[in-house]
DNA sequence: ACCCAGGGTCATA
DNA sequence: TATGACCATGGG
């Protein structure tokens, strides 16, 4: 892929959507916390799980781990799967608190990290991602099925490579300003393809991105 | 009454 | 390695 052609699209995103101000949520564990809960979720349900756990006085590895599994679940509720999730996190607390936290981990190397979450029990590639750019600041970019989606109907990508290809394939098109702006673009890139993934692109059948190529057909087939 | 959301794992073939 | 079942709530 073209590196004029990914910043032609990030410029018409950012046109169209404006900056994100991503992640949503503050401090790193919240981040952590976010990007496990979402997996498959609308980001609104998280919020009311996240908020659950400030309000449990829960938004911190040591407490989540003195939760009883099912109280955890119950907290983790309104975001769904919440047994599964529960578990998941759980497991994210172990490694992270004996791991040393943030004051240990923020000197990990990006790929010995990466290699660690991978590692954990429901911990993805996309999870890991988000986590590594959002949370500890790492130039990586993140690939989701909106991505997927977006680039395969601008006729950008055939759409069945591999998550790691299509990462590769992002980051080398895209870094090399410095790890620091490489941060902020991922960062910023991401957060506006969901955006418009999220709601632009769903409605209109031909928004303006779209119509960047020929090739936009709608998400929704017609009835 | 559908469809789907900022995925990931596990069991089969 | 490649599909398919499964996890589950809440909004449109």
């Amino acid at each position: 892929m073209r590196r004029d052609t990914l910043r032609t699209v990030y410029r018409r995103l950012f046109d169209q959507h404006g900056p994100r101000y991503w992640w949503p949520g503050d401090a790193p564990f919240e981040v952590m916390v976010g990007a496990i809960l979402t997996q498959n979720t609308a980001w609104i349900n998280v919020e009311r799980a996240i908020i659950n756990l400030k309000e449990s006085d829960a938004l911190a590895p040591r407490a989540i781990l003195d939760l009883s599994p099912a109280r955890l679940a119950q907290i983790l509720k309104p975001s769904g799967y919440f047994n599964i999730k529960a578990k998941r996190l759980r497991a994210y607390c172990d490694w992270y608190q004996a791991a040393g936290g943030m004051t240990r981990l923020r000197y990990w190397p990006t790929a010995r990290l990466r290699a660690a979450l991978l590692a954990i029990n429901g911990i993805g590639p996309e999870t890991a991602d988000d986590i590594l750019l959002y949370a500890f600041h790492r130039p990586v970019f993140v690939i989701d099925a909106y991505t997927r989606r977006i680039f395969m109907r601008l006729g950008l990508i055939a759409g069945d490579e591999s998550y790691e290809d299509l990462r590769a394939l992002f980051e080398d098109a895209l870094a090399g300003c410095g790890r620091r702006r490489d941060v902020r673009l991922f960062n910023e890139y991401h957060a506006l393809i969901v955006r418009h993934g999220n709601s632009i692109c769903r409605i209109k059948p031909r928004c303006d991105l779209c119509s960047l190529a020929q090739r936009c057909k709608h998400i929704r087939k017609p009835a």
